[in-house]
DNA sequence: CTGTTAGCGCGTTCAT
DNA sequence: ATGAACGCGCTAACAG
């Protein structure tokens, strides 16, 4: 029942704890003979011998453990995001450890620690950099001292606007630090849409909800809605008007299956959430192990809605894209 | 960006580095003056010193991690599961690790190589109790060295069946090693069903509608279905009969909302899943903490298709009851 | 009250 | 080819 260890190992098979250790690790500069290597995978063996990661993180100053903040995992699209994730870094060699994220930085303090090798952040807030002294890695944002992989909207972005009158009041549907904002703004001016404004949703569905009926009183000529959920809202007020207020909705399509079926929806800017995670696992665990991986940008497309892909999207079990 | 250890601490609050530890455990015979104490939370808030987790396990022989066997969190249900027991485990203070069930047992050997002090092990088969020399807790199963929770489906499964005639076929349609079957069994001899047989199926989705479409083909008046996602594939089986084939279904209402809408449904035996986990954790966390907690029994009941209390259960989206 | 010491399991460097 | 010694950061037993 007590673990067994090195020593326990290195008994058993008759040779020098150090010996086993070196043949664990692969250590070039010993060679070991066919006969004690032979002995030593047998008491391995025999006594279910597994190295301690506690022993080797403080042994090693690095415990091949990844740390990630995660939103409510009740949310269908991060708990297909966690499920990713976990086997992204399973199969790089890292346990990745889930936090939930407190709206404050209790999550990432519990993960340091933990000692983990590095964070992917994605909490609802800009996490202190100053704060974390491993590497760092966001989605969808600018931070300075982190990697942020991020989706280069601008193009799909521009298709879908430029299928309306210049003189169209656009709202943005966006979350805080979302590069959204900041590609509206570009494809809005590059476009001479002067009458395109951002606004900036909270994570808390109600707070959202609010937020929304607001904006809908305003009634802009063109949605663009950044979440599955704000989407799903929308359609709720949209379907609840009787004034004849019917506004067209340009989506973000990063997961698919079971889409909310909304009227006005005119098309979908998409991107690939499985691309984006991989590259953030690639960029997170390349700085730790000090192999350098450009960030690169996710590229988006704009597809119509009554195209063929746009139906594929839309069918079937939600899944991510 | 290094990380500051206690001696640093210590070299900046001017004392010796075993004080500072003392103070942080509550060494209760170590009595510090309150201006040291100042000084050292002072140098602590200073320096952002964190204990390293990886020392205390080396020292303490516990980890305060605790390992979660898992299935896939793209199933809402495991995903709802997952997210409960992150919290549930943190408010205790301990790291919840989770690792995929791959079938055979590389998610308890990763689990374990990760010093967990205990394990929940929520996988498709049972594991191999030997190979585990933590505390060990499973659901819904008899596994000789290990902690079970369990429901008592037996009441409520005799006031579902209660409700036919003794003549009827009844097939359940169950998991490998779960308590249903025994359940089943016991209730059925005490009210004389004599033609009331168990199925075990399989977690994969493909062998399973096969497994089902074989069931039905032999008729069965009444079907008790363990699970969410057997029921829904069991409706679409019997909604693509043309036969005029109509059983009856009992289903288990271990979550709550966008029930499946399948023809026949009569009441569900129900029971509460957050309860069963928070049991699961108190368990498991008592037995690692060396504080005894019985196991006991989560109760079920039964509930009728046509009551309030089930339409409650159908409404609105999904989530744990 | 404060300091000294030993050792948890492991990997590495250096000496056989 | 094999072993001895050291220390990673921390806690606890013991000494001052």
């Amino acid at each position: 029942m007590s673990k067994t260890t090195l020593k326990d190992v290195a008994r058993e098979a008759g040779v020098n704890f150090t010996l086993v250790s070196k043949m664990l690790t692969n250590n070039p500069n010993a060679r070991i003979s066919k006969e004690t290597r032979k002995r030593i995978e047998a008491a391995i063996e025999k006594l279910g011998y597994r190295p301690s990661a506690s022993a080797r993180a403080l042994r090693n100053g690095r415990s091949r453990a990844i740390g990630m903040v995660m939103r409510d995992l009740t949310n269908a699209y991060f708990a297909h995001v966690a499920n990713a994730a976990l086997k992204l870094f399973g199969s790089r060699g890292y346990q990745l450890l889930i936090a939930l994220d407190d709206g404050g930085d209790g999550a990432v303090q519990s993960l340091l620690q933990r000692d983990v090798d590095g964070i992917l952040y994605l909490g609802s807030k800009l996490p202190d950099v100053r704060k974390i002294p491993v590497p760092l890695v966001l989605n969808d944002c600018i931070l300075d001292g982190a990697d942020c992989v991020n989706i280069n909207f601008d193009d799909a972005l521009e298709t879908a606007l430029s299928r309306f009158d210049r003189s169209a009041v656009v709202a943005g549907l966006f979350f805080e630090n979302s590069l959204w904002k900041n590609s509206l703004a570009r494809v809005a001016g590059r476009l001479g849409f002067d009458r395109a404004s951002p606004y900036t949703l909270q994570p808390d569905l109600e707070m959202r909800t609010r937020k929304l009926a607001e904006i809908c009183a305003q009634k802009p000529d063109v949605f663009i809605s950044s979440g599955w959920h704000t989407t799903k809202i929308l359609g709720g007020i949209l379907n609840a008007d009787t004034s004849g207020y019917s506004p067209k909705i340009v989506v973000h399509a990063n997961c698919a299956g079971a889409f909310p079926k909304v009227r006005g929806i005119c098309g979908a800017v998409f991107s690939s959430t499985t691309e984006m995670l991989a590259r953030s696992c690639e960029v997170l665990v390349g700085k730790i192990e000090n192999k350098p991986t450009a960030l690169g940008e996710i590229a988006a497309t704009y597809i119509a809605a009554d195209s063929e892909q746009f139906a594929a999207l839309a069918d079937g079990e939600f899944r991510l894209t």
